[in-house]
DNA sequence: TGTCTAATTAGATAGTAATCAAATCACCAT
DNA sequence: ATGGTGATTTGATTACTATCTAATTAGACA
C-alpha cells in the first residue's frame, strides 16, 4: 500500500538523531564512528538509526577495506519529501504526468534497435531517466508484480534484466515489498521536477 | 531551535490516521464526527489528532453554530514539507532567496507613506506576502526576538504590531517558542514558490 | 432553564521505539 | 592462526503515543 510507505517515511524522519545524521551527510559521506563521534553517540544507536534510514532508501553505503561510508541519496529524499504534497492537494492530474514528452522519446529512440531492444543502458544519468521512464510506460499503475514477472517484461527490453530492476528501485519508479513489485506514482520519479504550488 | 521544528514536523506526519485525515480534508472542509464516522475511529481520537496537526500549523478551523469545520493550511504544508529537503540539500545558498525583487518592491511601496509606515494592511492576501516579506528584511536569521521587542519594531510600521505579528507566524516567516520570536528560513515562507529540483 | 449535539478532557492500556552495555561478527593485516 | 578495528545483534530499560471509555464542557435553541 502506497499510504503505508509514506506514514513510514515520516516516521523515521521524526527523531532529531536521523535528522542531525542527514544534515551531517549533506556535506560529505561519512563512516559509522564518525557519526557516532561527532553526534555524541554510541556505535550501536548509529548503526540502529542507519538501518532506519536505509529503509526509506535514504542513504547509499560504500565499503573500503572495513569501514564502511554512508552518503546521501538526494534523489529519493526529494522523491519522498514531496511525495505528501502530492497525495494532499488536489486530486485532479493521475495519470496527466505519465505521458512522454515528444522530445524526450526522440532521446529515447537512439538507444532503441529496429526490433525495439535497448542496444545498452544509457550511462549519462539524465538519459537513463528518459529510456526508465520509457520502459515503465508498459506497466500498470496499481497492479502489483512479482519478481519473476517483471524479469520477464525487462528481457523483452534488454538481458540484463537485474540492472533495469535495480534502477527502477534506486530512482523511485517502484517500490518493492516482499519480493513484490509495484510502480510508484509518477510525481515520485527521480526525472519528474518538483510540481509547482498550487 | 530550527531542527526541533523539522522534527516535530514529521514526527506528526508519521501516523496512518493523520495523513488519512489530510487526504480528507484535501476534497475540501470536514467537521470532527464526519472525519470520526470516515475513519472508523471515535471523536476523542479525532480531537487528539487535530490537536498535532494544529501544531504544526497543518489546519485552519472555522466554527459554524456548534461545529467546527477543519480545512488544510496548504501554504503551510507546502513550507515544512520542503524545509527538510533545504537543509539537507547543500549549504550555498543561504541569504540568496532573501532579497526582493524590484517589482515586488513596487507593490509594495504604494502600501507606505512618505514616512515609510505602512498605511494600512493589505486585504489581498498575495499584496499582504509581499509586505510582510518587506517587513521581514529589518529582522536577523538566526536572532532571537522577545515578544516586546519585536512589537516595538512593527510598531514603526503600523500601530497595529499584534496583527502583523500574527500574521507572520500564519504565514510561517517566523515561529514562536515560550514567548521568543524569530524567523523562519526564507524557504518556508509562505510567499515563497516550492524550490526547483537540484 | 433545560436539553441536544459536538468537542474536549481525564485516565487507562497496549504497543512502539530510542538508547546503551555486552556480546558477537566480519574483514584486514601481520 | 591471531589480534585489531569497525559494524552489527541482543536484551533490557525507559519514554512516548494512539486509542478507547467515561466524564465534562460549551454552544444553540426551544
Amino acid at each position: 500500500m502506497q499510504l503505508e510507505k509514506l506514514v513510514h517515511f515520516h516516521k523515521i524522519m521524526g527523531d532529531p538523531t536521523r535528522i542531525k545524521i542527514l544534515a551531517l551527510l549533506s556535506h560529505g559521506p561519512l563512516h559509522g564512528q564518525a557519526i557516532a563521534g561527532k553526534l555524541g553517540k554510541t556505535a550501536p544507536t548509529i548503526t540502529h538509526h542507519m538501518t532506519k534510514l536505509r529503509e526509506i532508501n535514504a542513504i547509499r553505503e560504500r565499503r573500503e577495506k572495513n569501514t564502511i561510508y554512508f552518503e546521501l541519496n538526494l534523489d529519493s529524499l526529494r522523491g519522498q519529501t514531496t511525495a505528501l504534497l502530492t497525495l494532499i492537494q488536489g486530486k485532479e492530474r493521475e495519470m496527466e504526468s505519465m505521458t512522454l514528452t515528444a522530445e524526450k522519446l526522440a532521446v529515447v529512440r537512439n538507444f532503441l534497435d529496429k526490433e525495439g531492444r535497448l542496444k545498452n543502458i544509457p550511462a549519462q544519468k539524465k538519459k537513463k531517466l528518459m529510456v526508465l521512464e520509457y520502459l515503465v510506460q508498459g506497466l500498470e499503475l496499481g497492479k502489483r508484480y512479482p519478481e519473476r514477472e517483471l524479469n520477464e517484461y525487462l528481457k523483452q527490453y534488454h538481458e540484463d534484466f537485474a540492472t533495469l530492476r535495480r534502477e527502477f528501485i534506486m530512482h523511485q519508479f517502484m517500490y518493492r515489498e516482499n519480493g513484490i513489485y509495484e510502480l510508484n506514482p509518477p510525481e515520485m520519479w527521480d526525472n519528474k521536477p518538483v510540481p509547482s504550488s498550487h
